[in-house]
DNA sequence: TTGAAAGCGCTAACAA
DNA sequence: TTGTTAGCGCTTTCAA
């Protein structure tokens, strides 16, 4: 037994003025005279008057509902991502449509389909490779992306991945490494620029690269590699994982298998989120600003919804994040 | 330079039918001969229509979209929520509206209200009082809350937090702790309850109990609390925080300070985030089961937006999960 | 099985 | 400053 909201027209009845004048009223679009005001203010109070926003979007073509379409909200990257994102959003008066993939690539196209007819923009974070995004394109969404976009001019937010791992690889060979291995989660677009990070400046100082993969970018990961890489015949002095989840997980295993943290083996992560700081040896990592990006990339979508133009890549530079995770070698 | 999205009127004249014929075919409300299927199947491929989801929901009042407003998505355990209640609405079709009042009071009802317009029903994470939300209740919107709600009948899910927390408590007397004192959150409507697990176990067991509380429920509170707590004049040998984020900071800064865990101190968590196995030693913490709670609550939430009566409260067991952060005294 | 017509609640010209 | 009017894109009787 729903009971019914007051319209437009109950409110324009009762204040004996007509819709036209109730729709300005509530959208300050206009001066009204001391009597008028004062009325439909009483009225709108008394019959406790909400604008209906399906109708009004239906006209304005507006939502003010931005749709943010991460790859899993349990990461706390995008968790990161998430709440600067919302943050600005919030200020600007604007409502959050979260979508999380879950990591599946299969999900993403629909998903993405039916939110970007319920909003003003979206901030998409995606796998799909750039040739699967062409429908996404064309529509006339005001769009950001995470992660850089090669073949066409768009509106994106990315982090510096690349000399991110470089510094990572620097100051780990500062440190007098020589085994260096780098966990790779390859199905990501990113891996590929961590990883030659890595390569380019182990390359500079001459020394070799071994590679793992792991299937997704979690501390279970880390924790299933870590025999392989630790108890092969070689076994690597220092590791660059993918991100801190998996270094997490690899650093718990490792301990479990009786190695000492940091003096057998110096293990970086990236992303710097929380946690890195509250486990011994406490992680080292490259801090990639997550919410920065976040903030970053709402703050440009704002502005072009706001009729800016803008097709360029804003890039936060990553910082160097040093903790006990890593130590010198003799 | 906006293209126009085709409309139902587009479709309806290319077809030559009526857009009435339109919106049943694409609503499968109806059958059709064979003729027009195929023809409004050709066309609408053609012009690649999709119907406008809000003009529709202007006419239903269905949305196809969830609220779930919670308090602070990078705190695991919401996270972990939003998880486990988006899986259950992407399987129903439907998606959802995120609100992150980022623990600010005075946000809550602003954007609450904004919210209830825009969705099919929400989800409530809130710290206002029960009388601040009388309003709430007021609408007809379908709704459930976290946490139970005394002064009315409404659904809602919760954790036993009491039970959890006894459980705890118990647990650190069997292990022959004499001096254990609790870490509570006051603005939280569960420190109450947590708290007086603690006691009444305690009680029973004719122990004191010692009460420190922070102003947030993060882990640079922990940090900030952990040298007034351990340096005072008679420390405890046992600690319960209101959550694991607490007991990570607390036990982070304790390590600091040079104190040994467990053997100066048992410290345990309530939540039992992910992380709380990564850290040194790992924490016993008791499970809430988030992500279930996340579950249940959109279960219910489509249950009752299907037309279920359900006003009950539903209890989700904690369970107790040992780690290396405690141990016994001789 | 199909279509005509009347709106859903609101905004945006344009007139008054 | 206020009102009239014509829709936004769609669904839903009701009639054919």
């Amino acid at each position: 037994m729903k009971k019914k909201l007051p319209t437009i027209r109950d409110v324009a009845a009762a204040a004996q003025v007509s819709t036209a004048t109730v729709s300005k009223y509530i959208n300050g679009t206009q001066k009204f005279s001391a009597a008028v005001e004062a009325n439909l203010k009483r009225v709108i109070e008394e019959l406790g008057y909400q604008s209906n926003p399906q109708a009004q979007s239906m006209i304005t073509g507006k939502t003010k509902t931005i749709g943010l379409s991460i790859l899993d909200i349990s990461n706390p990257h995008f968790t990161s991502i998430v709440k600067g994102a919302n943050r600005v959003a919030m200020e600007k008066g604007y409502t959050l449509l979260l979508v999380d993939t879950d990591e599946t690539l299969s999900r993403e196209r629909p998903l993405l389909e039916a939110l970007s007819r319920k909003v003003d923009g979206m901030i998409v974070f995606s796998r799909l490779p750039e040739q699967d995004l062409e429908w996404l394109f064309q529509m006339d969404k005001p769009l950001v992306f995470f992660g850089r976009i090669h073949e066409r001019q768009l509106p994106s937010v990315g982090s510096d991945d690349r000399r991110g791992t470089y510094m990572l690889a620097q100051h780990l060979v500062a440190l007098g490494h020589k085994r260096i291995a780098y966990v790779g989660f390859a199905k990501s677009r990113r891996d590929e620029e961590r990883m030659s990070g890595v390569r380019d400046c182990l390359d500079k100082h001459q020394l070799p690269l071994t590679k793992y993969n792991t299937n997704a970018a979690t501390a279970a990961e880390g924790e299933r590699l870590c025999s392989s890489i630790m108890l092969g015949d070689n076994p690597p002095d220092a590791l660059i994982c993918y991100n801190d989840l998996i270094a997490l997980g690899f650093m718990k295993e490792a301990q479990i298998l009786g190695f000492q943290l940091p003096n057998d083996i110096s293990v970086t992560g990236i992303d710097n989120i929380l946690y890195g700081r509250f486990v011994t040896p406490a992680l080292t990592s490259v801090d990639l600003q997550s919410e920065r990006m976040g903030v970053a990339a709402m703050e440009k979508l704002m502005q072009i919804i706001a009729g800016a133009q803008d097709n360029e890549l804003t890039v936060i530079e990553p910082q160097l994040v040093l903790r006990a995770s890593t130590m010198r070698r003799n």
